[in-house]
DNA sequence: GTATCTGTTATACATTTAATATAACAGATA
DNA sequence: TATCTGTTATATTAAATGTATAACAGATAC
């Protein structure tokens, strides 16, 4: 489990752990039950404070990405991520749309929007294949 | 232009405002070379502040979607908007690899999620099919 | 010519978020 | 007993957000 942090983003650090270690369950590079770091040697390992960790493996557990056992400490949630739901997909047009909008105004075509959807998705089929 | 703002939403006031607009000229009810309102007018009508309406002209105006005439004030771009670059593909592909990521975790099809992007572009098609 | 409206800029202030720092607690482990 | 765990609490700094007030130069209307 190695993240790469770019502490010149935009984007706040807890939410950058949040993603990486949903990218690595989408990747199956973690497994359901993996174990994973504590929040304290995360932290020391990117350099970073324990809150901030803590704070994407709240937002993990809530989601049902991780599972907080007190005897293993921190894995990944054995049963799977929770299916997408309606509160999920509610969710993923509310944040399509503004993408969608943009793409239209710049006259992107339709097919050419979903082939780059088709080719992120590839990328994660593809790796998900070599393991 | 009538514009909804959600007060209570995580979304910035002049974000909300940018993506309206940019809704607009997606759907076409708004046209190139369209008269826009005043900053100090539309914060008026909106009951916000000048400034957080400026704040919104202003990014529209970088991005290439609206322009300042000294005469004829803020207008919708007369070009058209500027169509997709490089810049814009990569910054759409960022945005959309951590839905995908998300998707892909949850189970979801990438049919299902292409039927999503699909039904969305339809909304556009269908409404400036109505003028 | 005066008054008004325009976009723009500057400054100041309050609130919230993000990140850090330090500390403490209870449960599990060696 | 000592250490590590997740969790919680409190405090501080910095940045983002939104508001408030003011001023400037250019264009417009009377």
């Amino acid at each position: 489990m190695i993240l790469q942090l770019d502490l010149e983003s935009e984007t706040p650090i807890y939410m950058q752990i949040k993603q990486q270690i949903m990218e690595g369950i989408a990747l199956r590079s973690l497994v359901p039950g993996e174990p994973l770091p504590s929040v304290r040697s995360l932290a020391a390992d990117l350099g970073i404070n324990m809150h901030t960790v803590n704070k994407a493996y709240k937002l993990l557990k809530q989601d049902g990405y991780i599972l907080i056992h007190r005897q293993k400490g921190v894995v990944v949630h054995p049963d799977g991520v929770p299916p997408a739901d309606a509160e999920f997909l509610q969710g993923l047009q509310g944040d399509l749309r503004p993408l969608i909008t943009e793409a239209v105004c710049r006259g992107m075509e339709k097919e050419q929007f979903i082939k780059k959807c088709k080719d992120i998705f590839a990328q994660f089929e593809r790796e998900r294949g070599n393991e």
